[in-house]
DNA sequence: TATTGATTTGACCGACCGGTCAACTATACT
DNA sequence: AGTATAGTTGACCGGTCGGTCAAATCAATA
């Protein structure tokens, strides 16, 4: 048992950054365990399935995102609006050093399995609709935030929310199409527009 | 030579319809064949691989959103800024047929392929970022001219219509994944605030 | 030391992958 | 009529897919 956790975990991380890199379908589970040094009849001990294997690993991605881009960002050392500016800045800098990394900009985790599986699998789509959902979250928070102290309109914070997280998957996606990070920093710049009623006519 | 054109169209087609409702991966060369009609060997007299199929497919899929959504939404028929509101309208009708037919929101096809492929596949990439830079264009015009007219102030136009279709990008994707075309409605209405500049602090 | 349950191993399964090829047929031109 | 060419067919290739399984090994407990 005691080095079993740790294969378990190999497996995870394996999978996180291989389906990270390319897609769902495109890794196999074989590629999985190579790089994680198990042994197929190994991977299917702890997991019953390919699918479950990324169930998981969408968990742990999410984890990751919340502690490491979204709770910094959103720390309240900042006034709220400055905080959605600190994330985009996080964001960049999370995208660019993976290019730097590999070559390629390779977009949202979540993202990324949610168009290609959403109308394949609904389990995983279920998913990643979950972890979307809860990333809008800390944007609500800082709107309500910034409402009330009368940095913003009164406007509907869950809406509004929803259109900058929304906007968030098309920015990563640009820069991913693009393989270009530093779209992230230059279209960033406009969230913040989205929350301002627009001009009509 | 007869049949020849329409055999190739068919394999277009097909391609076009089951890579839109699944993904590129998980669409086999013998499945493309099935739904069209035609042998497998037929299928390489015409097309030299799987990609080369799937390059001209996303052209022709370029062409129809050409036709039937961007030139339609963009006539000058109405008001520059409410063309791009017809536009989100269409984008709207468009996904939520699909989804009566098919059970499924299936986003956008070039997005779709964009995520999926971008880090695989420099041709496929280069392909996909093009047609989301002629994408761009129509959005481009509609700002230049309301600019012109006084409708907006003095915006930047090309990171302008960049983050328009940025967004639209965004909310394909999130309609996917929640599989729910009503989200394209509903933010769609939000799209024009991207123009005017935000409130800062 | 004997037993138990968790973990690991490697061989194996049928199905499918993208792609090739030689032979065949049908059509168009001389 | 003869020939060249375009199109079609079905068998075939090596490799990979997700998944299974019985047997071996390991660590902890009794």
């Amino acid at each position: 048992m005691t080095e079993s956790i740790d294969t378990r975990q190999r497996l995870l991380d394996a999978a996180g950054e291989l389906i990270h890199a390319s897609s769902y379908r495109e890794v196999g589970v074989q590629q999985i365990c190579d790089r994680a040094g198990v042994r197929k009849g190994s991977f299917y001990h702890f997991f019953p399935s390919k699918r479950d294997l990324a169930l998981a690993s969408l968990d742990q991605s999410h984890d990751f995102a919340r502690d490491n881009i979204f709770n910094t960002s959103f720390a309240d050392d900042l006034p709220p609006l400055q905080r959605i500016k600190r994330f985009f800045d996080a964001l960049y800098r999370f995208h660019r050093d993976i290019k730097q990394n590999t070559g390629f900009v390779l977009g949202c985790p979540f993202g990324n399995i949610g168009s290609e599986m959403s109308a394949q699998d609904e389990v995983l789509r279920s998913k990643v609709d979950h972890i979307l959902s809860s990333c809008e979250q800390p944007f609500a928070r800082v709107l309500q935030e910034a409402v009330a102290r009368g940095d913003l309109p009164d406007i509907d914070i869950e809406a509004s929310a929803c259109a900058l997280f929304a906007y968030t998957e098309g920015v990563m996606l640009y820069a991913k199409t693009r393989n270009d990070p530093e779209l992230i920093r230059e279209l960033g710049e406009r969230a913040l527009n989205l929350l301002t009623p627009a001009a009509s006519r």
